[in-house]
DNA sequence: CGATTTGCCTACAGATCGTAGGCGATCGTA
DNA sequence: TACGATCGCCTACGATCTGTAGGCAAATCG
């Protein structure tokens, strides 16, 4: 019986696939053990279970994302930076719509300090550095920012902008527009 | 043997409460009996299954928001309303975080029409007209506003604010500040 | 008061989770 | 090359959940 060379990367891999194929409910440790050919037993000495499986997928969720905004950020600044940033997530989002929504996933305090969590937080800070919010204000405008690149891509996907003109890809550089001018003539 | 006086309407409250006690994921048609002190199979006739159950939270959160919502709203104008609006969407979703999570599932398209969605999509069009929001933008304004409705809870039920200064009610109340001044000043 | 309806029941088949323990492939060592 | 230890995936199992079929008794109606 030859082996399958699994491991926990691997998996994770393999179950974020299954997560943007079939979305994240899909992620169980029988339904990836089908996708891999291998049993359903077989996976428990690679991963804990279900929950550490999605778990999983959100981390590399994170990470993914994470280098994605680095690297849009990277080399740009103001409106430009704040634009590609967004982008970064939205078109995460509909492009891996699984492991967006398992980078939606609250994960134990014990894992936040090793994820990449705090590194999306810096780099929205990155971008405020091309405004000039005053520095009391920059968390306030964090999260603000933060709210809108998961909030849009959650309405979008959860398909609330389906039914309603103009087209949600119009909506979204006029949003883009406001926050811009938004940013740059912050209320003191 | 006695009759428990089970109806679609008396499960899907009592699946309410099951959500904001236990979460979303306990949303089952055997959790649920093992709370009502009934058998599972019991559920099938009032109920399709635990995909149904989660819906009946979904349209019931829809129906509560869109009623406080309502409530808020009426006889105020301008930043009154946003942040009574706002409120009232942030404190539902501490206060009923099963329901609040219910409301973000994607609703089938027949049932769209019947719920109290698009209801939602109306009121924040009414606090826009306490603006002057050119009416070319109203749409792209309300799903902006609509994302930070969406996005700041979900990040602050996510446990995203939990380990920085300041604390998010602070921060929630200088972004509803800056969104009533990118209304009041929107780009054009 | 008897007949029908209706609500919750028991029983069951199928699927999943997670654990225990086995067997053979692989690898280190001589 | 041969042998022994390890390790990876296996089978087997118990517990739980989903959803269906059919039964019995409580409620309702003539």
């Amino acid at each position: 019986m030859p082996r399958a060379g699994l491991n926990p990367e691997v998996l994770a891999r393999a179950a974020a696939e299954l997560a943007d194929e079939e979305g994240l409910e899909a992620v169980t440790v029988s339904g990836l053990a089908r996708r891999v050919g291998v049993r359903p037993a077989s996976l428990y000495s690679h991963v804990a279970g279900t929950t550490d499986l999605r778990l999983r997928v959100a981390l590399l969720a994170l990470e993914e994302t994470a280098a994605l905004a680095a690297d849009a950020v990277a080399g740009r600044s103001g409106r430009d930076a704040l634009v590609a940033l967004a982008d970064v997530h939205r078109d995460y989002a509909r492009a891996r719509p699984g492991c967006w929504a398992a980078s939606q996933l609250r994960l134990p305090a014990e894992l936040v300090v090793g994820s990449a969590g705090p590194r999306h937080a810096e780099l929205t800070r990155a971008v405020l550095r091309g405004y000039d919010v005053p520095p009391a204000d920059e968390v306030a405008a964090v999260r603000l920012l933060g709210s809108v690149l998961r909030g849009y891509p959650s309405l979008e996907l959860g398909g609330g902008f389906d039914h309603s003109e103009p087209d949600s890809e119009t909506t979204w550089r006029r949003a883009l527009d406001a926050l811009d001018v938004l940013l740059r003539a912050w209320p003191r």
